[in-house]
DNA sequence: ACAATAAATGACAACGTTGTCAATGCTTAT
DNA sequence: ATAAGCATTGACAACGTTGTCATTTATTGT
């Protein structure tokens, strides 16, 4: 068996408690004293029980991180900086994933809330879908800091890129590259980035005075699937455009999956572009260029809001927008080469 | 604040241990009693307080899955089972991260093993690459379940993807389309799974008499970036392949790519073919064919085994071999159409 | 020097479960 | 009818912490 507090106690010849004060850093206690303590739980290989903590304390020291399983790809990347942050900060960081969809997910969110009892919660899209998750988490006044939020309440935090100015940014490159006729590949229509991207669009179209065409504007639904078959359209169309500038780097790959498939080529025959930059951008020919979301950064700002809000220093900031930078590859050029 | 088992005792008008009875699904409640205590902590809307329960149990209830974050986007699929799992069976998932080579990383896991109790271990490659986590794990009298193990022991428990057999029936694949130049991009020399590979390989260019040829066996580490640089050599050559077999699917994309990018055609030029089937890999045109290993079910078996061991009933079998299988896309084809 | 205050320490009751063991009630065999 | 056995139930002490409050000891102000 490991050792315990008592242990700890005897060896430092002082009571339990004083050894709590010294764990949990708490006022009151002598320079003599925490040195004393501190050798002893170092000689008795000392680590306080989690359990015994958690339960004396009446918090769970825990964060959970909801997940939606379709986007993982997206998100796999971003575990080790939050994993490392929760170690500083002593909170267990779980993950469990949600169909915001699925009522037996719901079912099952409210028994983990109930018995696991985290202390906060974070959630990435779609999980904030409706608001369920948000009014259950109001009734049982647990903290919830959203990332990338379908939509942006009042007082909710929230840590999000910012899609408008990404989205303008990359639509510059392409029309300074010389593009006119471009297609936007659209996200599905509940989320608040797909307009924000599209906004951003269509304000740099405007800015360069490029017309507006309707008619290249297609859902997509942030799916492989939606790149492929909208490109397959687009592709088969006589006035096809030159450019495509899909509503994600999925989206993207579908895109270019059938775009490579009717034999053209990127980016001689048509230019493709991206949003998010996954890990596997880089990896796919020709390289996607893409707008770089850093996700990683993102969560991990969001998990230090929430541990600020959790420790009770209620941070002046609490809806943070983070800037997205163009990521230059090889599947955007110039048009008609 | 939630409702406690003392609550519940009140409603049901029963002792709390007859309701911990309930709960625990232990012997000796009357069918009536239960009825009532059901009924009762539906109406409480009680769940038991894992804390509480862990600490009065002497247990976490929870596993951790020890993951390589250079390898994520192989395991972030197979999470979603493990969670289901976990919610079923009662333990809580933990996810850490490990870098076998890093010494911080070391001295994190041993504080962690010390601090929070896990039950069990899972460990997937290459995090069990030197004998730490075992030896420690051993010391603490903890148990442990390998998926894919490094080097496969004795005694240990593991649940493994046929590397050998995979890889057999792949070249076999290779070799029925009419190819007889293969080259094999090999993993890690340190990974029993590389080696596994490669002598399946050897044994089908046997079994049909292709010849071997030594020049045509290249190091790969299952990175894209080695199988990027592997095929570029390979192609450069006057007497190029004409079919690769990629360790991996990491490294088949880098293959894939660098062919792409010498403006080859696959699999006209060129067949290309990894082991894995990893999410991406049947988008990345043009579809890679591979061998697809069960991750998922590798990593839910794995957790079944471990369950089982924490919950004392001995598995007969503790070292378990999952059969892959082909998975034929648009990668590979006849040689020299 | 003495009271008033602050710092340091400890005793002991929570926290919400499970484990142990004794007590009760109900069968069954004689 | 009675003892023996088993199923059912409950009282109460763990589990290893933190929180509360009382107590002791040091520091400050007069």
């Amino acid at each position: 068996m490991s050792a315990t507090i008592k242990d700890v106690a005897r060896i430092a010849d002082c009571s339990i408690k004083t050894v709590s004060r010294v764990i949990n850093k708490e006022l009151h206690v002598s320079e003599a004293t925490r040195k004393k303590v501190e050798a002893a739980i170092r000689v008795a290989g000392y680590a306080p029980n989690l359990s015994a903590r958690r339960l004396a304390a009446q918090k769970s020291s825990s964060i959970c991180l909801l997940l939606y399983p379709g986007f993982y790809q997206s998100t796999s990347s971003l575990l080790p900086r939050l994993l490392d942050l929760g170690y500083e900060e002593n909170y267990e960081i779980l993950i469990q994933h949600y169909f915001p969809t699925h009522s037996q997910s719901k079912k099952m969110l409210v028994e983990l809330v109930n018995q696991r009892r985290y202390d906060g919660f974070l959630t990435t899209p779609p999980c904030d879908a409706d608001g369920f998750i948000a009014d259950l988490l109001r009734t049982y006044k647990i903290p919830l800091v959203q990332v990338n939020p379908l939509n942006r309440s009042e007082k909710m935090p929230y840590v999000a890129g910012d899609d408008y100015q990404g989205a303008y940014k990359m639509t510059e490159h392409l029309i300074t590259l010389g593009h006119r006729r471009i297609s936007f590949l659209m996200g599905p229509r509940n989320m608040r980035s797909s307009f924000d991207r599209f906004y951003g669009f269509r304000a740099a179209l405007d800015s360069y005075h490029v017309p507006f065409d309707e008619s290249l504007v297609l859902d997509s639904e942030f799916t492989f699937d939606g790149g492929y078959w909208s490109t397959k359209s687009l592709i088969g169309r006589g006035d096809r455009p030159t450019a495509i500038f899909a509503g994600n780097d999925e989206v993207a790959m579908g895109s270019i999956f059938a775009v490579q498939e009717s034999g053209l080529r990127i980016p001689d025959d048509i230019s493709i572009c991206g949003h998010d930059d996954l890990d596997i951008s880089k990896r796919v020919y020709p390289g996607i260029t893409t707008v770089h979301q850093p996700s990683e950064t993102l969560v991990e700002q969001a998990a230090r809001l929430l541990i600020a809000i959790l420790k009770g220093n209620q941070p002046e900031q609490t809806q943070i927008l983070i800037p997205s930078k163009l990521v230059l590859r090889k599947s955007t050029g110039r048009p008609g080469d």
